[in-house]
RNA sequence: GCCGCAGUAGCUCAGUGGUAGAGCAACGCAUUCGUAAUGCGUGGGUCGGGGGUUCAAAUCCCUUCUGCGGCACCA
């Protein structure tokens, strides 16, 4: 070995060392508790396991197990116990790959006949037993042919595939723990036991071989793991106050809206729900009418002529309903559809059309920007497996908008409208919004170069505006890179709503063009661009996000009028009336009920606000406000108590 | 589309081969009550659809549809 090497440590001190030294044996030499606590080592941010030697100088910090950074190690160490489980538990079960995620763990198998939820509770039990055996994980550097070989021998063959494809460079690494092995990159932690029982095996799954879908189905196991019991209770209760925010539970206890089976997919807009709609609807059109949006609106049906111009028909074609161009056949036997007509589709997009409108007439230089907007419902054949709530649905209406510009336009245009976006999300309270920048697919139109300058132009513009983006390599969409903006839902699951498009292949596939300063014709731009994206998504989204409490401006019944007994009934007659002419929602509740009853069930419907009036309310011409969520009763004259609801009741903008 | 699970009253759910149940909701009657469930009564079902096994099927088998959780795909 060669000579000693510099440690640093978080405090900034350093200490020189023998170059193999451990973090083990680093520990050792500060504490024997710390040495008892540690389980993995932090190299230059790397974690490493404890009992690799150390050859260079570097940064380190020791990871104890109570460390937030342990808590990825717990969980892909959780993973290999259960791996082992299901090989004890079921021999002949290939085990594939088995990463440690968001809350939890998964491993994917390979099994003739899928888990049940009895085999989970096995399982789960054996992986207690296995924890308390505690076997050290320790880590075996082979050679390539024979770990190939090595698996191969034991029928493992996805193992065996997995090292096959294996960068060269790539050091072959095992873990062992006890009798069983792991092909892993690492690190682990020191041992089973180290795991502890903060564990829980949550669902089976099907998850296709290296997620593609032409490959073979296997079995996952889903499984989260904590630190320590309290965190696990703290996370199953938080999935269970989730649940309970579901948007398609509480649409349906709200009367909001509903889905069947007939119309797969597609909503049902009940009165109350249609009313968020609509207040959302015109939210976003005053919005874009004062961000210089025109507004229009184009067919539904259109020949698919246009699609095959657009480029939709080759490459879009599987999203597409089609419909021949016929009158369908009204004998009682024989085929519907003779097969021979042309054909046409419901729109999945409306870009195609805004071209069109675009294109009539001559466009000069002067005229661009031309920003059109369109709340245009559009159709896309989803495959069943995808469909979820207003989350994924089938028919859908953007709040879609094209901005034709000149190329030394695009930075700007896409920089006001992440400005208009942000200031949009702000209106809403939605914090963590994730931006990707979704770059070139595999399969698209447009040459090289062109996506070159598209993606760079995007990337400049989000720097320009000092945003945080991840890129989503292939992604984007078959004519242009996309910024692509993020919502989670209400157990954590992320949603794509708004999105912002860079297309340069669109206009010249359908021949749109403007008169230069120069005289000659250039092809504008095209920024496909939406805030909320669809209007179905982003209203589920928006019901987990306030659990059903909707903000007064957005909440369909925005006061209740509800008397205590019917000698008041004349004069919330009046409230009631009063409250209508000051443009409230408001409904009236004269029901021979206790008052009890009406506040609970006004509460679970979450009405944001009720006027309670009884003889002493009618004598004095006030009324007791009850707020949603509080207890408090606030007795306010009339006039002042329906100014003042009316005020809060203004949307934000 | 693929893997798994589920489908019983408007909702939540019980019912493992022998006459379809409960709570809430609905409807009727009584009750006029001061801030999260007043009492009594009544009606309500092709047990997702189709086929099969059986003397007999909500229950067992096959098939199909839809929903749920993932995967793949995507706003």
């Amino acid at each position: 070995m060669s000579g000693p090497i510099r440690i640093a440590f978080p405090d900034g001190s350093m200490r020189e060392f023998p170059s193999g030294v451990t973090g083990l044996e680093i520990a050792e030499s500060i504490s024997a508790s710390l040495a008892k606590a540690a389980v993995a080592l932090d190299v230059d941010g790397t974690l490493t396991d404890l009992t690799r030697p150390l050859t260079q100088d570097c940064a380190i910090k020791i990871v104890r197990r109570d460390d937030e950074a342990a808590l990825e190690l717990i969980r892909h160490d959780a993973a290999h116990v259960m791996a082992e489980a299901v090989q004890q538990l079921y021999p002949g079960t290939q085990v594939t790959i088995g990463p440690s995620i968001e809350n939890g763990f998964y491993y994917d198998f390979a099994r003739e006949t899928p888990f049940s939820s009895e085999d989970l509770e096995k399982i789960e039990q054996r992986m207690h037993e296995i924890v308390d055996r505690g076997e050290t994980f320790t880590c075996e550097v082979w050679d390539r042919k024979e770990a190939i070989a090595f698996f191969e021998e034991k029928g493992e063959v996805y193992k065996a595939e997995l090292i096959t494809d294996l960068p060269e460079s790539e050091t072959i690494t095992v873990y062992r723990q006890g009798e069983w092995l792991d092909l892993c990159r690492g690190p682990h932690l020191p041992t089973t036991k180290h795991v502890g029982h903060a564990f829980k095996l949550m669902n089976v799954a099907g998850a296709y071989w290296r997620g593609d879908s032409s490959r073979a189905m296997l079995t996952r196991i889903y499984g989260t793991a904590w630190r320590n019991e309290k965190e696990l209770q703290a996370y199953l209760t938080m999935l269970e106050e989730a649940e309970k925010r579901d948007h398609r539970k509480l649409g349906r206890e709200m009367d909001l809206y509903h889905f069947q089976e007939e119309a797969q997919g597609s909503c049902f807009w009940h009165p109350k729900g249609y009313t968020i709609y609509l207040a959302l609807e015109a939210y976003i059109r005053r919005r874009l009418r004062d961000a210089g949006y025109v507004e229009v609106k184009t067919p539904q049906l259109i020949d698919n002529k246009l699609w095959v111009a657009s480029g939709h028909w080759g490459k879009f074609r599987e999203n597409m309903f089609v419909v021949p161009d016929e009158v369908p056949n009204t004998e009682d036997e024989g085929p519907v559809i003779s097969g021979e007509a042309n054909l046409m589709a419901l729109k999945p997009m409306n870009c195609p059309a805004h071209i069109q409108i675009f294109n009539q007439g001559i466009k000069s230089y002067r005229d661009l920007p031309i920003r059109m907007a369109e709340f245009g419902c559009c159709h896309r054949n989803e495959a069943h497996g995808a469909l979820h709530g207003l989350m994924r649905v089938r028919q859908m209406t953007q709040d879609d908008a094209h901005i034709f510009c000149r190329e030394d336009q695009i930075t700007q245009e896409v920089k006001a409208f992440v400005e208009l976006f942000y200031a949009c999300y702000r209106d809403f309270g939605f914090e963590e919004i994730q931006i990707k920048l979704a770059t070139r697919p595999e399969v698209r139109a447009g040459s090289d170069e062109v996506w070159d300058r598209a993606e760079k132009a995007m990337a400049d513009a989000l720097e320009v505006l000092g945003l945080p983006f991840e890129y989503a390599p292939g992604d984007g969409a078959f004519y242009g890179p996309k910024y692509e903006f993020h919502l989670k839902d209400a157990i954590g699951r992320s949603w794509q709503c708004g999105t912002c498009q860079l297309d340069f292949v669109l206009p010249e596939r359908l021949g749109a063009t403007y008169i230069g300063e120069d005289g000659a014709k250039h092809r504008p731009v095209m920024i496909h661009r939406a805030i909320l994206g669809t209007l179905e998504r982003f209203i589920g989204l928006f019901i987990e996000n306030c659990a059903g409490k909707l903000p007064l401006w957005l909440a369909s019944v925005q006061c209740v009028v509800a008397t205590i007994t019917s000698d008041a009934d004349g004069y919330a007659r009046q409230v009631h009336d009063a409250l209508r002419a000051a443009g409230i929602r408001a409904e009236l509740d004269l029901r021979n009920e206790k008052i009890n009853y009406k506040v609970r069930e006004h509460s679970v419907q979450k009405v944001p606000a009720m006027f309670v009036v009884g003889k002493r309310e009618a004598e004095e011409r006030t009324v007791a406000i009850r707020r949603l969520g509080e207890q408090a009763q606030n007795v306010v004259g009339l006039d002042k108590a329906i100014g003042d609801l009316a005020l809060e009741c203004q949307p934000p903008y």
